[in-house]
DNA sequence: TTCGCGGTGA
């Protein structure tokens, strides 16, 4: 083929640069060739922008576009038409302004196919109102109008209006094609209105459209967002024509109702078909894996991925950060942040953020921080990331400045925002900034506080020993409240040894969370810690009636490239024999610094000296000795736990941290411990 | 000139 091509030589510059720019061209060739041309005419100047855009660079089309203007050139519709759709694929507001202004200053204000364009520039800007200008300035609107205009309520996350301009549409006498169909559809989704999804589903069959791709995985995404999974996969099975985007609906569908293996089974047809998979399934069925903790099945897939000869994207990265955060993995995390610095361009705001969050959950909060800064563009889930980044390794005033820093560079916060805020101010002892933010929520962000914020306000004051303010807070509650407050405040009345309070929160938890196993021990716990030895065994004996079991508490740890797990009295790992000898050892060196066991947290009936036996080979503790036994040089390690670590543990390792001269970072589930000289991070309220 | 899936925060 290429050699009866005439030699390119002998091609008129123009004639090369229109090769150059066809489907198949090269844009930096493209270039290089427009260049030559001694006097480029607009059709040229167009080609080469709508080139730069289809190429992946509309930042290139737009300059190419000002080239143009500098030099005194008119655009006609066809170069304003390409430069819109620059504008639309960069998602420039302030360009996309510059382009509607000049659009109308060489007189094609009410050009129909220019308009059309314009609705969509302003919908991919998410610039609702600026469409909706163009939308009801035009004297005439066809389909395309319309469907535009769906369209960007859409993408602007205005459901209602879509479905309200899809009403109005009708009413106009205009009929919807396929196009305007699988637009509207996701905004029945978003709205999880079954019965809208319904109306439309009846109006495609009436008119036999139910055989475009298109509408088909519109129709198969609103069943399964409606929780309509059944009338999902009939929509599915009944459908003629597949592409990988349908296959990678039902997937998903299948994946957040929690059915993996129907998901599995889809992507296994997938792979045996004939073409070569894409990033998009690939991706879809990785991030379903871990949606579903199927994180095993997620790393066999991403390794087959690359087997296959498909590169790991950002979207790739994103979705199997979190394996780095299950396992506490921080070695596995700076890998995955190499690779991203080595194969792919690090300007993914998302993945940005779930590095800030990777960082920040495998507990080091300055390299969470330096990422955090290098974030281009930080929107809204950015800033929470490191407020709650912040929050859980107990820098509250940190939070509050990041806080007060995301308002005033304009970023909106959300009721996440706050929920991150406030229990950075109660995990950091801020009750009155927590209470003052708490009543400005409403008032100066017009966030509506949510039990969740309830909750954090609770557990503030009960952190801080205010107990009966906590309990009216919660009798104040404009809702039921959750486990979570009466759990906070059960928690402080075992800090505080107020078993009155304990009686009261305790009978609420145990009846809006009877299958919580941590709620009978820490009430039981309280009550053997009163010496009220019967209730406490009436608490246990209730726990075993409702065969309620204690999850068995874990901690792991990682050392070099393996990650080691403990749980209680193990007895498992290789260095057992020197990890029990380190404890018995040290812990003389602790009774003489001061160190009492606090035995009468262990609720069973063992005598002192089994007592102290059985806190010493808690899981967190072993695991820690693990790690000062492994310490290679370093001057830290790193503890994850799957429960609240135990009191008596808190203490021991404070001690240890103080003997041998090393930071000790544990995290629980609910925040990070920071253990140095002595002290921790929580002040020893957690 | 208009369209469907996949990734981040409690």
């Amino acid at each position: 083929m290429l050699s009866k091509l005439p030699s390119r030589f002998g091609l008129h510059p123009n004639l090369q640069f229109l090769r150059a720019v066809g489907p198949s061209g090269d844009v930096r060739r493209a270039r290089r060739l427009f260049d030559e041309i001694p006097h480029p005419d607009i059709r040229s100047w167009t080609l080469l922008i709508t080139a730069y855009t289809k190429s992946g660079f509309p930042k290139e089309a737009l300059e190419v576009y000002d080239e143009l203007r500098e030099r005194k050139f008119h655009p006609d519709q066809l170069a304003l038409l390409s430069v819109t759709k620059a504008c639309a694929a960069l998602g420039n507001l302030i360009k996309a302004k510059g382009v509607h202004e000049d659009v109308i200053r060489y007189g094609y204000r009410s050009d129909l196919l220019l308009g059309n364009a314009l609705i969509d520039m302003y919908g991919k800007c998410k610039y609702a109102q600026g469409a909706r200008e163009v939308f009801d300035n035009l004297s005439a609107k066809d389909v395309i109008s319309w469907t535009s205009m769906n369209s960007c309520y859409v993408n602007c996350k205005l459901p209602s209006e879509a479905l309200i301009t899809f009403r109005e549409m009708g009413l106009n006498g205009v009929r919807p094609n396929p196009v305007t169909l699988s637009t509207v559809l996701p905004a029945c989704s978003g709205l999880k209105s079954l019965n809208s999804g319904r109306e439309i589903h009846a109006y495609i069959v009436r008119n036999g459209i139910h055989d475009n791709v298109y509408v088909s995985s519109a129709l198969v995404d609103m069943y399964a967002s409606c929780s309509s999974i059944k009338q999902a996969e009939t929509v599915f099975n009944s459908t003629r024509q597949f592409d990988h985007v349908l296959c990678n609906v039902i997937m998903s569908a299948y994946f957040s109702n929690g059915e993996c293996d129907k998901a599995l089974h889809i992507f296994d047809q997938l792979q045996k078909g004939r073409t070569k998979l894409n990033h998009d399934s690939w991706n879809s069925v990785i991030g379903g894996c871990m949606q579903n903790g199927r994180t095993d099945k997620a790393l066999q897939i991403l390794h087959e991925m690359q087997q296959s000869g498909v590169k790991p994207n950002n979207i790739t990265i994103t979705s199997v950060l979190p394996l780095c955060i299950d396992l506490g993995s921080i070695r596995r995390g700076k890998e995955i942040h190499g690779f991203l610095l080595r194969h792919l361009f690090l300007e993914d705001e998302t993945v940005f953020t779930a590095l800030v969050f990777m960082y920040a959950k495998c507990g080091d909060l300055e390299l969470s921080n330096r990422v955090f800064y290098m974030i281009p563009k930080k929107d809204t889930i950015a800033w929470n990331t490191m407020i709650i980044g912040n929050s859980t390794h107990g820098k509250g005033e940190e939070a509050l400045l990041l806080f007060r820093e995301m308002v005033s560079s304009g970023v909106k916060p959300n009721s996440v925002t706050f929920t991150g805020v406030l229990s950075g101010c109660s995990h950091s002892q801020l009750v009155d900034k927590g209470l003052m933010i708490f009543y400005a929520m409403r008032k100066e962000h017009g966030v509506e506080p949510d039990s969740e914020h309830y909750s954090c306000m609770v557990d503030a004051l009960s952190r801080a020993g205010r107990l009966e303010q906590a309990y009216n807070f919660i009798q104040n509650m404009p809702m039921k409240p959750s486990a979570g407050a009466w759990g906070s405040l059960l928690g402080a009345c075992r800090v505080y040894k107020n078993v009155e309070m304990a009686r009261v929160a305790g009978k609420q938890l145990l009846e809006i969370e009877p299958e919580n196993a941590g709620n009978y021990v820490l009430l039981s716990n309280i009550y053997e810690t009163a010496k009220l030895r019967e209730e406490a065994s009436e608490i246990r004996k209730l726990m075993r009636e409702r065969g309620i079991m204690k999850v068995p508490g874990c901690s792991w740890i990682q050392v070099k490239d393996k990650v080691h797990t403990f749980v209680v009295g193990d007895k498992n790992n290789a260095q057992t024999a020197e990890i029990y000898s380190f404890l018995i050892e040290v812990g003389e060196k602790m009774r003489l610094a001061g160190y009492l066991p606090c035995t009468d947290l262990v609720g069973q009936d063992l005598d002192a000296e089994e007592k102290e036996y059985s806190l010493c080979n808690h899981s967190e503790r072993l695991a820690v000795a693990f790690g000062i036994l492994n310490l290679d040089g370093a001057s830290s390690i790193r503890v994850f736990k799957n429960l609240r670590i135990c009191g008596d543990c808190h203490n021991a390792i404070k001690y240890l941290a103080k003997i041998v001269g090393v930071q000790i970072i544990v995290r629980d589930p609910l925040r990070f411990h920071h253990f140095k000289d002595g002290l921790c991070s929580c002040r020893d309220f957690w």
